[in-house]
RNA sequence: GCGGAAGUAGCUCAGUCGGUAGAGCAUCAGUUUGUGGAUCUGAACGUCGCGGGUUCAAGCCCCGUCUUUCGCCCCA
């Protein structure tokens, strides 16, 4: 039997309907902040995502899925859509115009990574991208963007992380502070973290190894790094935050994994996810585009994991007791059929949700369908009905049985 | 890429000391013509993940492999 591959999955049809839940709900309230949907290819040109996630990052590294086409361009399936986005921003440059440019997204992204509870090879993203505004107010703007779907989709119980890491001056200086600190206790840290110590030392903040977080209570604090505008910035976010009615916690160990972050860096956390706590992040990022190749754009945004929105809800019981119905079925019990399919032609121009035996079933399998897929009425059209010019119509919740004459089907209410 | 656990009917899972596989749920059928759900009776349903090996004999033991899962790593 063939199997899909490894990391990847079916939406089955027993399934699809959450997700079409998600996306309706991505839609609404990206309408409610007046976000445009932007669209870019499933893969990009290599350098796309080399030359602005890090080339120490694991992603690049050795998570990407890159192929050469037949005319050997080195292409990558996009691992992430925020450099792909500006990619498309510079390319169409669409922030050459006036005022802000307001951003969603929705699709799978590509990883090369062992598969686990909430990690996949195929997975989905929904995010927003703010374009063109260096203010604090566009950093809340998305926050709460962010905040306000994940309550709409019915998640409760949730954490917001949130923290600094400064613009490019205060980082650097905070990168040296560090690293002279860690190397001071070198022999007190893990191993994953010397590795990190060389590649990209801030990552060691959010280490999980003891060893490390006894190194980290005295460890230097990045909030003592920032410079006046990053910690004006910083304040900001904080404070308009507070005046929306948004809760967040302030974690100074919090990083990202990302070469392109700077100032606002957040995180969404639910411990109904096991080892992959987070469910969103981002923050911003101010010198993606000149890395790219584009002018000096500041940005901010965030991505959510939406295989990970979908355990939190399937694990909280949102999507229990969920019930499909449909408005009708129709028992044949006539081999006229040229009057059924009449009448059939004529109830779904009036929006009436209805199916009918397809596989020559006898009268009692045609009701024991109509109970499968839970059909709130059945219509019995035999001969009886076609010679008197009357339809028995059954409520199957009831059992209640009626006859109707044909002229008043169509005003018949099969919705309740 | 590293370490642990698991894989048996459509689903959830039993399967003892190695002796050719079972339950519950779901499915299908049930005293001649047009009435579903509950109960009862019966039936059907398996490449025991896959491939090797040991053995008279393997779901069970050994080796490999694939997939899932829990951590590490990484990240959404």
């Amino acid at each position: 039997m063939i199997k899909t591959p490894r990391g990847t999955k079916d939406v089955l049809p027993s399934e699809s309907y959450k997700w079409q839940y998600l996306e309706k709900k991505f839609k609404e309230v990206t309408d409610l902040f007046n976000y445009k949907e932007l669209r870019t290819p499933i893969f990009e040109s290599t350098e796309v995502f080399s030359r602005s996630i890090g080339e120490e990052t694991d992603i690049v590294n050795k998570e990407m899925y890159t192929f050469n086409d037949r005319s050997d361009s080195s292409l990558t399936l996009r691992p992430e859509m925020t450099a792909a986005l500006v990619r498309s921003a510079i390319e169409n440059s669409l922030t050459n115009t006036a005022g802000v440019q307001r951003l969603w997204y929705f699709g799978p992204f590509f990883r090369y990574e062992r598969p686990q509870k909430g990690r996949f090879r195929q997975f989905h993203q929904f995010g927003v991208e703010c374009l063109s505004s260096p203010n604090p107010d566009s950093d809340v703007e998305v926050l709460h963007l962010a905040d306000k779907l994940i309550k709409e989709i019915g998640i409760s119980e949730y954490t917001l992380f949130i923290n600094s890491i400064g613009n490019k001056a205060s980082r650097e200086k905070y990168n040296n502070v560090l690293v002279q600190y860690f190397n001071e206790n070198k022999d007190k840290l893990s191993e994953n973290s010397k590795e990190r110590l060389d590649k990209n030392p801030l990552r060691i903040l959010d280490s999980k190894s003891p060893d490390d977080i006894a190194l980290l209570d005295d460890a230097p604090k990045i909030s003592d790094s920032l410079d006046e505008e990053s910690q004006l910035h910083y304040n900001q976010v904080k404070e308009k935050l507070t005046s929306l009615g948004i809760k967040f916690m302030e974690n100074h160990k919090l990083v990202r994994g990302l070469d392109y972050y700077s100032h606002t860096v957040f995180e969404f956390q639910s411990n109904l996810l096991g080892a992959q706590d987070s469910f969103g992040g981002g923050g911003r990022y101010n010198e993606l585009f000149s890395q790219l190749g584009g002018k000096d754009v500041p940005a901010v945004g965030f991505a959510m994991g939406v295989e990970r929105l979908l355990i939190i809800l399937e694990e909280s019981g949102k999507f229990d007791n969920i019930e499909e119905q449909i408005d009708l079925y129709i028992v044949k019990a006539t081999k006229d059929d040229s009057v059924i399919y009449n009448l059939i032609s004529k109830l779904r121009d009036n929006g009436v949700i209805l199916n009918y035996d397809l596989l020559d079933k006898n009268f009692k399998g045609q009701f024991k369908e109509a109970n499968r897929v839970n059909a709130k009425w059945t219509m019995i059209i035999g001969d009886d009905e076609i010679s008197n010019n009357k339809l028995t119509i059954k409520n199957m919740k009831s059992g209640e049985q009626s006859e109707i004459d044909f002229e008043n089907i169509l005003k018949f209410n099969f919705k309740d």
